[in-house]
DNA sequence: CTTACTTCCGTACTCAAGTACGGAGTCAAC
DNA sequence: GTTGACTCCGTACTTGAGTACGGAAGTAAG
């Protein structure tokens, strides 16, 4: 314990625990690059900033969203400043994705909700808006 | 020649074209029970009907909204008619669902065209209002 | 120092959603 | 009545996203 100043930061567990994931899932993560592995330079074990946390959460809020992880490694790469050029045409391509994502869940959003409000009149037939608003004739 | 008396349906291989899926993923989505199987009543090849194709084509597009198979297939239950109350909850479940992740989806949406637009602008910072979004301290 | 947790790391396993393969059998056409 | 395309079916492989395992080494409390 040589400089107690730099001795901040949290180990692995509580970092998992505190973004309510595996262990092994950071390490997953390290592993494919999309979490920097932070050097270990007291002895030997490893220390975790609140920014290690944050892109954790970053990551499963993401996910949630239905973004692959080479995808949120994409949206985290947006952020790490510097050539704009491309990351503007990477978000403009991003961006028309979700556009397209909200308007689908939109679409099924009024479908479940009509399918609900037809089950609460008690309605017998019940016929499947959901069903129809899906499965289009066209593409 | 519309006269369906018997012979009438499709092939899987026509089936997986016109869904614009591969022929496997249909044997796929029948051997999960995802599918009917149709009787193959005429010496030995199965025909499938447009019944069929719907049902194809909504598991596609559910999928692409990004319900898993077994939750597809629960949404899939919610159209056979009867037991209006289940059909209900479930469907209601599924709204919360649909309905925070479009609010989600929003956020980043939003992140996605201020990011754009700082990137415009040829502002040098553009410090991330994507992970800001994202990866809010709560939960 | 001993004991009891972690951590570290490699390797291997799991699960979902397919894809690929290969040897049948079927079918329409030439 | 053979050819070539398609179907059927089982089995095995693949990819993405983790999980589990197990031994060695680090660390903290008594």
């Amino acid at each position: 314990m040589l400089n107690p100043l730099i001795k901040s930061g949290v180990t692995v567990g509580q970092l998992a625990r505190t973004a309510a994931v595996n262990v092994e899932t950071i390490r997953y993560y390290q592993r494919i690059g999309l979490l920097p592995l932070p050097k270990r330079d007291y002895g030997s074990i490893r220390r975790y900033s609140a920014n290690d946390l944050k892109r954790v959460r970053f990551i499963r809020r993401a996910q949630a969203l239905g973004f692959a992880l080479d995808e949120v490694a994409l949206l985290l790469g947006l952020s790490d400043g510097r050539h704009c050029g491309e990351t503007k045409a990477l978000a403009e391509r991003k961006l028309a994705m979700v556009d397209e994502k909200i308007t689908d869940l939109a679409a099924i959003q009024k479908a479940l909700r009509s399918l609900v409000k037809q089950c609460s009149k008690g309605s017998r037939g019940c016929g499947c808006p959901i069903i129809d608003a899906l499965a289009q004739d066209d593409a």
